[in-house]
DNA sequence: TTGACTCCCATAAAATCCCATGATAACCCA
DNA sequence: TGGGTTATCATGGGATTTTATGGGAGTCAA
């Protein structure tokens, strides 16, 4: 299973336009079509995006939610008028929607972050601070995690 | 089951490349994919590292949860943004991105060292420091890991 | 016509491929 | 057992490809 990982800082041009990192680009093309799906996110200034998968997901998660008819349509007004299906150019490129560049509060740089099954766009200052703040809650939490990160022996460390 | 052990110390050339000691390449491709999954360590001065197996036990404990909690992002984010995939060339070699070099503040040369399922990069005379502190621990936590490992003896041997 | 969006090409930097070398380890055979 | 041959491996460096990015020119609609 293909998934985004890595962070890498690019730059939007004078026409508005920004590469689609090529690593997330074959994750992307893995999953279907070349093209990313992109929407600004419920919780921090940042662009939420991914493939086909997530969308997918997301839709799935709706239905099993079993709602009246008017919640789903509410639910899925909020997920779904916001998102933006942006096939990309033969260079990889898409331009960004207004309502995205503001959201995220974006200036000429974007930082892309690989968070497995989806990504995020950030303004790079911006996701230096909460990278930082993940890292420390991690840590915190990495019983969560599992057993394969060795954190349960550094616990036994310090206790 | 093959895993990574034993210790080797390896040069970073002028273009930034680095071998992967061959005996963690014939591991790493025995689980499927020829390439290293590398991430600065949580809790030390050096570089995580792993194969295919690592990333699934990573993935496997984040899948179910939700998509749209802060907590999911930053976890996924300190795990995911900053892991990079590394797909090594035809001599073995992987050009290390910065952020890992100045995470392990890496020189010239770095010490591969095998854990297990996992294994680190560390700064040469950082790791003997580490392998020191990590020996003594092991010593005083004799009888957490089981009666099969006579410690007594090796600790004469080294005395 | 203007602005937004393509497609296409140019370029510089970075990553990757390919081949050569020396050192070490593994092998073979008398 | 010893000595020589053959692999294997880490490393260096030139050549090639990929990637991000800039900008020109064409298309379409308001």
């Amino acid at each position: 299973m293909k998934i985004f990982m890595s962070n890498t800082e690019n730059k939007i041009d004078s026409k508005g336009r920004v590469s689609i990192p090529s690593q997330f680009r074959s994750v992307l093309e893995f999953q279907g079509f070349a093209g990313v799906y992109l929407f600004p996110s419920f919780t921090s200034r940042c662009i939420d995006g991914g493939g086909q998968i997530l969308i997918n997901q997301i839709s799935e998660s709706v239905e099993k939610m079993q709602l009246f008819a008017e919640e789903t349509d509410a639910l899925t007004t909020a997920l779904f008028s916001e998102t933006y299906q942006l096939n990309y150019d033969q260079d990889g490129r898409v331009s960004l929607p207004g309502e995205l560049i503001a959201h995220a509060k974006l200036n000429d740089k974007v930082t892309f972050a690989g968070l497995g099954q989806k990504f995020q766009m950030w303004e790079p200052s911006a996701f230096k601070e909460f990278k930082n703040k993940a890292r420390i809650k991690a840590l915190e939490n990495r019983d969560l995690i599992g057993p394969s990160l060795n954190f349960s022996q550094s616990k036994k460390e310090n206790e």
